[in-house]
RNA sequence: GGCGGAGUAGCUCAGCUGGCUAGAGCAGAGGAAUCAUAAUCCUUGUGUCGGGGGUUCGAGUCCCUCCUCCGCUACCA
């Protein structure tokens, strides 16, 4: 047996200043999904999620509820790992930059980029307003008649010019080019290495890394005037998940990381930025940047202040996390955006959990229980329509392995989901309680070989919906050591006389009750 | 403005380098069956493939043009 293959993969690092909201769960997920995908695919899967916790804007929403930065910061951690647990989407470890841990990665990233001569003191200019204590974009601003400008506060801004360290991204220009040349699906899907090479074409101009302005932050290594703008200090957090710098840390054969997850608003930051720090301090490469849409709530009248969401706990709550997982990984092509509502999760649920695969789990195994004494029965000669279905079965490990090299969830889940159908459609044509009478030995077969595809589908769809799968393993008696990929091949089958237990319905109909419909609940944002 | 993407059945979309009578899922309609969570199975679409022009024996599939929508066009974490 060869070593498993290291795959590390991470969410983005959200920020710490509010609570999760649907595109947080919907990353987390699909990270999550990945991340068991490839575990039981064999591959050594280190999966790692983070908490930015650091900036002004954490120090502002802080002192607005009257808590320390650190408290908020502990507060909203504390939500996330809810959420985490609540979607069964826990990762392996949640780096946070405010541990020791990570300021001494971020120090010694700084370190190494300062040392290739990447980083100078220069300064950042801009509009500034006292009032606000806050800079702000020239096209942010409005213009008054007397010429003074304001700022869209209303407060007035001045032209002021900062103590800044700057980060020579300019002179990555050509090897991120090259980057992108060599290695096309740096970052995918297509359409965003698209917007990424047309933008760096465009030239790139110095980044500013530091702020002297607020203190909350990782002190500038040599100078502590100036905290760690959010560049260097959020994204190292991916190397501290590592153990960096220690080269012999246990998780350090993690780097470099095969693929971080991000939303398409922070591509640039991903796609750019990070690889240029990385080759500036002379680190390897991540392998991917995966970028994935957003997930917006169509047909819900929007509250007229902003920030009204629903909470994906209470989503998770009501629908089942296992059900509210599939939907946000089947409904959408991977890397678009989607729409979510009330009635598209329930037409799911319905149509594709309880109607086609829990009723043909439920319709195999009763059978197998009032006629076959509770045992697997033994399959007697395969007919062709046994061998076809068999081995269309067969093929999915291999056809989903293709797919998740794209990361196409959604098209592992289709081509699982065309299996159970044609599992359905196969069940009804054989018509097993007709042979009940006229050839039990036909019917066995019939359970058999239906079982034997309702194990294959439950190992495949394990990264999806981990507990629900996990049941109709059980209720298959599939070993717990037996439900990786390797062992969803033909060969691998079923033992004839296991005793299975009692079935009981896996995905239950999604029926309408007008009391427990989440809510939407504001955040503070 | 520049660059890029998209406009195909009621809805969501497949249709790779041009070639049998344009497909899938969902929704709708009719029927069969009754093992099963009233679930399942079968049958059912006269779609200007955004408009117009062109290349070709032949074009959603290539070229031109027009219309509409969307994304990106640097410091928000």
């Amino acid at each position: 047996m060869s070593a498993r293959s290291p795959f590390y993969i991470t969410t983005a690092i959200p920020y710490a200043n509010g609570a999760p909201h649907i595109g947080h769960a919907y990353e987390r997920i699909a990270t999550d999904a990945i991340a068991r995908f490839k575990r039981l695919d064999g591959s050594n899967v280190l999966f790692v999620t983070g908490m930015d916790e650091h900036g002004q804007k954490m120090q502002r929403t802080a002192e607005r509820e009257g808590l320390s930065p650190q408290q908020l910061a502990d507060r909203t951690a504390t939500q996330f790992d809810a959420m985490g647990t609540a979607l069964f989407s826990e990762a392996d470890d949640v780096v946070r930059t405010t541990q020791a841990r990570h300021h001494a990665a971020a120090s010694e990233l700084w370190t190494r980029m300062a040392a290739a001569g990447d980083i100078y003191l220069s300064k950042y200019p801009g509009w500034y307003s006292v009032r606000d204590e806050a800079f702000f974009e020239e096209s942010e601003l409005t213009g008054e008649p007397g010429g003074s400008r304001l700022a869209p506060t209303g407060a007035p801004v001045e032209w002021v010019e900062e103590e800044s360290y700057f980060f020579k991204l300019s002179d990555y220009q050509d090897r991120l080019l090259k980057l992108y040349r060599d290695q096309p699906d740096f970052v995918a899907p297509e359409k965003y290495r698209n917007e990424i090479v047309a933008f760096v074409e465009r030239g790139l101009t110095d980044l500013s890394i530091s702020r002297s302005t607020f203190a909350w932050g990782i002190p500038v290594p040599g100078d502590s005037r100036h905290v760690m703008y959010v560049w260097v200090d959020a994204l190292a957090n991916y190397l501290t998940g590592t153990g960096f710098p220690d080269s012999a840390a246990p998780r350090a054969k993690f780097w470099p990381a095969s693929a971080h997850v991000i939303g398409k608003d922070i591509t640039r930051f991903h796609a750019i930025y990070w690889p240029a720090f990385l080759m500036s301090a002379k680190l390897a490469l991540p392998r991917q940047i995966v970028v994935h849409g957003f997930f917006f709530n169509r047909g819900e009248k929007m509250s007229k202040s902003v920030g009204n969401v629903i909470d994906p706990v209470a989503l998770a709550r009501h629908y089942g996390a296992d059900a509210l997982r599939y939907f946000l990984l089947r409904e959408v092509p991977f890397g678009q955006d989607g729409t979510y509502s009330h009635e598209a999760i329930v037409n799911r649920i319905n149509a594709d959990l309880a109607n086609d695969l829990g009723n043909l789990a439920q319709r195999c195994l009763a059978m197998v229980a009032k006629n076959c004494d509770g045992e697997l029965p033994a399959p007697a000669a395969l007919s062709e329509a046994d061998q076809a279905l068999l081995a269309q079965a067969a093929a999915l490990p291999a056809k989903s392995r293709a797919a998740m090299q794209d990361y196409a969830l959604h098209t592992v889940l289709t081509g699982i989901w065309k299996v159970v159908s044609d599992a359905n459609r196969y069940f009804a044509s054989e018509e097993p309680w007709v042979k009940r009478k006229s050839d039990p030995a036909r019917m066995q077969t019939i359970l058999c070989v239906t079982a034997e595809v309702l194990r294959i589908v439950a190992i495949m769809t394990q990264p999806f919906m981990p507990d629900s799968m996990g049941r109709l393993l059980g209720l298959l008696s599939v070993p717990a050591g037996e439900r990786t990929f390797a062992h969803a091949g033909i060969t691998q089958g079923l033992v004839a006389g296991s005793p299975l237990p009692i079935p009981a319905p896996i995905f239950p109909r999604y029926v309408e009750s007008q009391e427990d419909y989440p809510k939407e609940a504001s955040r503070a944002d």
